[in-house]
RNA sequence: GCUCGAAUGGUGGAAUCGGUAGACACGAAGGACUUAAAAUCCUUUGGCCAGUGAUGGCUGUGCGGGUUCAAGUCCCGCUUCGAGUACCA
């Protein structure tokens, strides 16, 4: 029988459907694996092989772990909602529901040929009603909490409600936009609609008016992390600073457990760097200044307290509402052109143009140490949104400011010894104090740094300013809040209604909000959601329903939130959901969520660190605090696997002519590099006559060959239509059949380095799957197997293999093992070795690579059921070890002679091997041998003299 | 600018704890089978030198130093490439 990989491919495919051997139920006799992908957007484009990747790559370890008898969750679902989808329904001018539904199918169908153990039945859509159900419960929940700074989690905001009428603000530690203080009389005395917005400044969902990234192109915000350089991270379109009232999620009050749980998690250094970085944590003081001649005060952020006798201005962000208060007359215009400058500067040029701009507003601050009068600047280079939006400018020790002194004439005073300040800052936090105080600044004050390092200074000047009550030491973060409005109308729609331009949540008894029909989706530049496009989309408060030709009254029927929520709603808990993804009542069952509790293996792209991977952390953080996650982190480790890149080939065509010339010859010839369909190609040598067919224009071209072929250029590019390098995995499906796809791709190179995708190396895969069908079935068909007894050579090449192989598993390295295997089929090939007693266990180690064949020749050998429930090997290290180990030596290409070695030397250190010989002193050539290296198993050096 | 990572034959890559560098695969060259092709199998394959030959010698992991009996691996100083981040006070 030959190895028909169509037949065998298709029958297992089919039998794995009927007899539900991927489903996977909750057993607590078993002990749980959940293994999760990052489920993929569904895009027009359909699968190419870079998708499949990270799914091959999750598929083997969850075999693997199966056939180790572990219950292993292994589900796959699509993110469907959100810009891409939009975007392409956009492009194709279709209904996004249309494209998206079509879109789905067309990937399950190319998933379906690859042959995952996916457990179809927990499917999830981030679209469908079902699904969003409870991103919009999670987000009634958020609305409905607060974050308590003491406890450190989130509690139902009726607590603090309860708090406020007995105590006011006095006592409440929590995560808010603005501190509030007020006693229990005035809580009291504020209206329904003044409470209301008193709670919005605490809850973990809230209604904030903030600056926010606007792209008129996308007509929508954008997150901070969908934008890069300026510019959409989808699109590239410009983005501007607008102010907008949007939802937000108060994300950053939990940057100190975001930042701390990273300690408890496997994932790789350079991710939690990255994420380290986006959270930013700095540690420092807040400093209150008075202004001159003022009743006004306002505070700055400082990590270098140590330079607080350097400052010799003052700098407020140009959004600063201190701006207005600050601006003296006479400096008013100058202010108001600034700002005005400010306000037409988008981001992108911001970024582009880096000059010194600013203007002074005219007052001044008073040092409250040594009660010196400060000017007070407005600049941009203050970002409003970090900090307190006001600084105080060391120039000698901050290149920022040191630019802006210089720029405007200011002062500039060294605080460190052997610190030249000529040229540039000195910003390095070492170094020994001096000129703090100066002379001339003594009189005022009583704290005296010179001669401390920089370290001692920062911490002594903290302690005085704590003691001196001048402000407080502060932790602050850069992590923002998120954005959770989308002007948009592919999205999940929120479960809100205003009364008097307040939000209130529709009970949760009403869930889902289901997106309406709406005469246009299309985003306006205005910013106007389309969702107002809609017929019907109001709230009925009486029957508790969407209503239907009725109007807005504001008495029982009110208007619906217009906007959607954003691509990162439906990602950040759909983990949960695998769980228990039919649950009508629930999230997740709370007996099922204690089951299958976090993500134990996560493999994705490295592109989601700042984005769904901050977002999911946060948002599970919530539910964990409100009981509905089992763990407080829910991605326990995680793999980030490589991009594949596209290879491109190219052919040359000499100038003016329709006459291409190899690669080899081109030098000879002024050419213009053309890329050419990779799939018209093979081993870089082009089908000449598949290439005339390709365009109409090549029908009569001419070639210059080199050995006969035309031999083409490459160039890795990323992988796309335009660049003619997209390779389809049906296509290699096709040709090579799943498992030499599957086994191709992870043979390419370590699962999380990017590679180029090359087809070249693939005839060696397939190759390999042969010559192990070849130890089943002999050339003419016949069948090999038999019941023998193997011998020890056998049986320890399958148990090196074995144990190899686990590992490598164990380790992600799985393109090493299947190097393991091609070995071992070699060594048992020329064995000639068909016992079933070593090829039982090389099928079953085999199949998480290799599912179909396998399942074939394990039902051959007579295996019961799936090989994917057969028991993993195991290696016995008995086979293993090596017989006697002799030594031969060849000394000046004539002498050989054989160390008798002590029959332990497996074990032996360096030391008694060295010793072991020199008691036994050899001469060759009448020289003497001096040591001789060995380490167990081999000898390294001889030294003779 | 800062942070992190990488650099090994013609190509993808291996070397798990500092221990025979180049496993495995592709490609290439030569051979067997075949009317021929495909498929399959065998041999060679980092570079240089010597030898009819078995074989031997030298050299070799981006560059320059160092530690060590021993360095692709550890340390110091560079070069190049990639990723993240960027007025975060």
């Amino acid at each position: 029988m030959e190895y028909n990989f169509r037949e065998i491919e298709k029958k297992w495919q089919q039998r794995w459907v009927a007899n539900q051997t991927y489903r996977v139920t909750e057993d607590p006799e078993k002990k749980k694996f959940y293994v999760l992908n990052m489920f993929p957007y569904p895009s027009g484009a359909g699968l190419h092989v870079g998708h499949p990747l990270g799914y091959i790559a999750s598929d083997i370890y969850a075999r693997y772990k199966r056939s180790q008898g572990y219950n292993v969750l292994n589900p796959m679902g699509y993110d469907a909602y959100g810009l891409p989808a939009e975007q392409y329904a956009i492009q194709t001018g279709q209904h996004p529901a249309i494209t998206t539904v079509q879109n789905i199918a067309r990937y399950r169908e190319q998933l379906d040929k690859i042959g995952f153990s996916f457990d179809w039945n927990r499917e999830i859509r981030t679209c469908d009603p079902e699904y969003y159900h409870w991103t919009q419960w999670a987000f009634i929940r958020m609305f409905g909490s607060y974050y308590d700074n003491a406890q450190g989690k989130a509690m139902p905001i009726e607590g603090l409600v309860a708090h406020f009428e007995q105590n006011g603000s006095e006592g409440i530690d929590a995560a808010c936009s603005e501190n509030l203080e007020f006693t229990a009389a005035e809580w009291k005395a504020m209206s329904e609609k003044e409470q209301q917005e008193v709670l919005m400044n605490y809850r973990i969902a809230y209604l904030g008016e903030t600056m926010v990234n606007w792209c008129p192109k996308l007509g929508t915000v954008l997150a901070n992390d969908e934008v890069v350089d300026g510019v959409s991270e989808r699109g590239g379109y410009p983005v501007v600073q607008k102010k907008m009232r949007q939802w937000c999620l108060r994300v950053s009050a939990y940057a100190g457990r975001l930042l701390e749980g990273l300690d408890r998690i496997d994932w790789t250094d350079s991710l939690k760097e990255t994420q380290r970085n986006w959270i930013g944590r700095s540690e420092g003081a807040e400093l209150t200044f008075k202004v001159k001649d003022s009743d006004v005060e306002f505070v700055i952020f400082t990590t270098r307290a140590d330079t607080v006798f350097g400052v010799t201005f003052m700098v407020l962000a140009p959004e600063s509402e201190l701006v207005a208060t600050l601006t003296t007359p006479e400096q008013k215009e100058a202010v108001e052109a600034y700002l005005d400058a400010t306000k037409k500067r988008t981001e992108r040029e911001r970024i582009a143009d880096r000059r010194v701009t600013g203007v002074w507003s005219g007052s001044y601050a008073i040092n409250p140490l040594t009660g010196e009068s400060i000017p007070v600047w407005i600049s941009d280079y203050v970002l409003a949104g970090y900090g307190t939006g006001a600084i105080m400018a060391v120039p000698a020790h901050d290149s920022r400011d040191y630019a802006f002194a210089k720029h405007f004439g200011l002062e500039i005073r060294p605080l460190i010894e052997g610190a030249d300040v000529s040229e540039e800052s000195f910003d390095a936090k070492e170094g020994i104090m001096m000129n703090s105080p100066r002379p001339e600044q003594k009189g005022e004050c009583d704290l005296v740094l010179n001669g401390l390092t920089v370290k001692e200074a920062i911490a002594r000047t903290k302690e005085y300013i704590k003691e001196k009550g001048l402000g407080h030491v502060k932790v602050n973060y850069r992590l923002r809040d998120a954005i959770f409005s989308r002007q948009r109308y592919w999205g999940e729609p929120f479960p809100v209604y205003y009364k008097e331009g307040m939000p209130y949540m529709v009970p949760e008894s009403c869930l889902p909000i289901e997106l309406p029909e709406v005469a246009k989706f299309l985003p306006t530049e205005s910013g106007e959601p389309p969702l107002g496009h809609a017929t019907v989309w109001a709230w009925d408060t009486v029957n508790n329903c969407v209503v239907e030709n009725a109007k807005v009254d504001n008495v029982t029927i009110f208007p619906l939130e217009l906007n959607t929520m954003p691509g990162f709603a439906g990602s950040s808990a759909y983990y949960l959901r695998y769980m228990d993804p039919h649950n009508h009542e629930a999230l997740v069952d709370d007996k099922v969520g204690e089951y299958w509790q976090n993500v134990d293996l996560y493999v994705g792209g490295s592109e989601h660190a700042t984005g769904h991977l901050i977002y999911s952390r946060f948002w599970n953080k919530f539910l964990y605090d409100l009981g509905y996650s089992k763990n407080d982190e829910p991605f326990q480790k995680l793999i980030n696997q490589g991009m594949i890149q596209g290879r491109s080939n190219f052919v040359y065509r000499i100038k003016d002519t329709n006459t291409f010339v190899s690669l080899n010859l081109k030098k000879n010839y002024d050419v213009t590099p053309i890329h050419v369909d990779v799939n018209i190609v093979s081993n870089d040598v082009l089908d000449i006559e598949a290439f005339k067919a390709w365009r109409p224009e090549y029908n009569d071209a001419e070639f210059i060959l080199e050995d006969g072929k035309y031999i083409c250029g490459w160039a890795v590019e990323k992988m796309s239509k335009s660049m003619f390098n997209v390779v389809n995995p049906d296509m290699i499906v096709e040709k090579y059949g799943a498992d030499t796809l599957r086994m191709y791709e992870m043979f390419l190179g370590p699962v999380e380095q990017s590679k180029p995708w090359d087809t070249n190396g693939i005839d060696g895969c397939h190759r390999f799957l042969k010559k192990f069908w070849g130890l089943f079935y002999g050339r003419n068909g016949e069948l090999l197997v038999t019941d023998e007894a193997p011998t020890k050579e056998e049986l320890k090449s399958l148990h090196k293999l074995i144990k190899k192989v686990t590992g490598d598993i164990e380790a992600f390295s799985y393109n090493t093992s299947i190097s393991a295997f091609m070995i071992c089929v070699n060594e048992l090939s020329s064995l000639k070795c068909a016992k079933k007693e070593i090829l039982m266990p090389l099928v079953v180690a085999l199949a998480p690579f290799a599912p179909h064949v396998c399942e074939e020749l394990h039902e051959l050998l007579g295996g019961e059921g799936s090989v994917c429930d057969a028991q993993w090997p195991a290696w016995n290290e008995e086979y293993l070890k090596e017989d006697s180990v002799t030594y031969s030596i060849s000394f000046n290409g004539k002498t050989r002679f054989t160390l008798d070695l002590a029959a332990d030397m497996d074990n032996a250190t360096i030391e008694q091997t060295v010793l072991a010989n020199e008691n036994t002193q050899k001469y060759i050539d009448g020289k003497t041998i001096r040591k001789v290296i060995v380490v167990p198993k081999k000898i390294v050096n001889i030294v003779i003299s």
